[in-house]
DNA sequence: GAGTGGTCTAGACCACGCG
DNA sequence: GCGTGGTCTAGACCACTCA
C-alpha cells in the first residue's frame, strides 16, 4: 500500500535513477497521483469529453486521501487537460467543448464584440500526403522524407478571406485524412483530430512574425503583394509533449488583430 | 470575529448588495482573505520585493486557518502578485526580480539559446509631457487632453535597432519623468516604475498586427519602408484593472519573432 | 436525497534556508 | 534548531446537479 511513499523505509517511489544523482529529485505524492492520472488519459482510459472517476473513487483506488486526489486533478485542470463542474464531475477537456471552441486561435475582429459574428468558412485547397521537409520533419521530431499529411486552406470571417493555413501531420497517425473530412467537419478541426484519430492537442507554441506574402499566397487571400501579414508558425502537443503538428498561418491584420493576454 | 463568514446567521460577509440580486454571489472565505490581502498590496503595506507576513502571522491576524490563507496566497502567486520562496516566505512580486524580468517582452532571438546575449542598448529619442490624443485618452482612462507623458526610445540588441517603442503614461502619476531617468536606470524599465513612481504593473494586454513603418519610422530602425514590422500594442495595468500604460512597440522580425505559449 | 466537486479546519510531518 | 512554505490526512459541512 505504500509503494507511492517516497517517506516509505523500503520501497521508496521517488526518482531514485540508479544514475548518478545529480537532483534531490524529492516528487511528492500529489505528483505522482497526477502521473498517474496522466498516464490513464494518454492511455485513453477516458476519452475526451467523458466523465472520469469521482475524487472518492480515485482516493480509494490510489490508496491517498481525497485531498490529494484533489491537488493532483487540481494541476490537470489548469493545464487545461480536465474540466471539472461541481455537482457534475471531472471531465476530459475536449476541444468540442462549447466553452474551450478554438481555444487557441488568438485572432479577433477589430470590431466586433460580436464574437459569435458567424463562425469561419473554411475553404479546403488541398490535402496530400507527402515527404516531409527537413523543416517539417524536425518539427514533428521525424527524419526528413517520412510520410506526412499536408492541408492547405483558407479561412474567411464574413466572407473574407482572411487566413492562410498550412497544415502538417505525421503520416502515420494521420493515415487517411481527407479534403471531404477536412470540410464537412462541423466545429474545430481539433475536435475532429480527437474523434477521428484519437489525437488530443494539448498545448502549442507560437512563432510570429511580419511578413510580406508571395505572388501565390497574395492571389489566394485576394490582398496586393504588399500588404503585410502576420506569420503565425504553431507547433502543437499531445501528451507527453510529444509534437503532432507543424501550422504555417498567414493572418490579415487589416480587419482583425491578434491578441495575448500578459499575466 | 465571524465577520467574513458569510455562513455566520447574522453577519453574513458575501457581496448581499442592496441593489437587486441577480447573482447568488457566494464568495468563499478565501477569496476574501484574497481581497484583503491584495487591499494591503494596493495601500503598499508591503512594497514590491517585501516579505509578507508569515501564513501563520496572516492566519492569526485573519482570524481564519492557515490552509485557508495558504488558498489565497495561492491565487495571487498564480497571477505572479506574489512570489513564495520556500524556507523564505512570500514577497511581493517585483519586475526587478531576476528570474522575471522583462517578464512582458515575448521577442526573442531566433537563434541565439544564448538568450542572455547582453541585454538590449536603449536609445530615449524624447520624453516630453504632452496632452493625450483621443485614442491615448481612452486607453489610459483618461479625457482627451488630459496630461501624459510620452517616451519614444529605441531597443538594439547586439547593435542592431530591433524596437521602435514609443509609451504613454498618466501624467498625474508620472510627473517629472525625464529622459536620464528612462537611460539610465540599469534593469527593466517597470522595475523603475515600482522603484521611483509606486506604480507596479500586473497584467497586460496586446495587440498584435502586421505593418509597414512610415517614413520617419523606418529611418529610424534603419531599414527599407517596405519590410514588414510587428506592431505589439500594449495596454498594462495596475491592481484592480487600472490602466497605466500604454505602449506601442514596432518590432523587426528578421532576426526575432514574438513567441507564446498556448496552454 | 444521494452524489459530486468546493470549502474550511486542525494537526502532523517534511523540505528548505539561515543563523 | 527554528521558522518558513509544502505536503498529507481525516472529517465536517456547503453548493450544485439530477433523478
Amino acid at each position: 500500500m505504500s509503494t507511492l511513499h517516497n517517506t516509505a523505509p523500503d520501497t521508496p517511489a521517488g526518482n531514485h535513477g540508479s544514475t548518478g544523482v545529480s537532483t534531490p529529485a524529492f516528487s511528492p505524492l500529489y505528483q505522482q497521483i497526477k502521473g498517474l492520472i496522466l498516464q490513464s488519459l494518454e492511455a485513453g482510459e477516458w476519452r475526451p469529453g467523458e466523465l472520469i472517476p469521482s475524487e472518492m473513487e480515485l482516493a480509494a483506488r490510489f490508496k491517498v486521501s481525497q485531498g490529494t486526489v484533489r491537488k493532483a486533478i487540481d494541476e490537470l485542470a489548469a493545464e487545461n487537460l480536465v474540466m471539472r463542474r461541481q455537482g457534475k464531475g471531472t471531465f476530459v477537456a475536449t476541444h468540442a467543448a462549447q466553452q474551450v471552441q478554438y481555444r487557441f486561435l488568438k485572432l479577433h475582429p477589430d470590431a466586433g464584440d460580436l464574437q459569435g459574428e458567424g463562425r469561419a468558412e473554411r475553404h479546403i485547397l488541398d490535402c496530400r500526403r507527402l515527404r516531409a521537409p527537413a523543416e517539417v520533419a524536425r518539427a514533428l521530431a521525424l527524419r526528413t522524407g517520412d510520410a506526412v499529411m499536408h492541408v492547405r486552406r483558407i479561412l474567411s470571417f464574413a466572407g473574407i478571406p482572411t487566413i492562410l493555413e498550412d497544415i502538417w501531420l505525421p503520416g502515420n497517425a494521420f493515415k487517411g485524412l481527407t479534403v471531404e473530412q477536412m470540410s464537412n467537419y462541423q466545429g474545430p478541426t481539433y475536435a475532429m483530430f480527437e474523434l477521428d484519430y484519437g489525437v488530443r492537442m494539448v498545448r502549442a507554441d507560437e512563432k510570429i512574425r511580419a511578413v510580406l506574402p508571395d505572388a501565390e499566397q497574395a492571389q489566394l487571400l485576394g490582398i496586393p503583394s504588399t500588404t503585410p501579414l502576420l506569420s503565425v508558425e504553431r507547433t502543437a502537443f499531445t501528451y507527453n509533449d510529444v509534437p503532432m503538428e507543424l501550422r504555417r498561418g498567414l493572418y490579415r491584420t487589416d480587419t482583425h488583430h491578434y491578441r495575448n493576454a500578459l499575466n
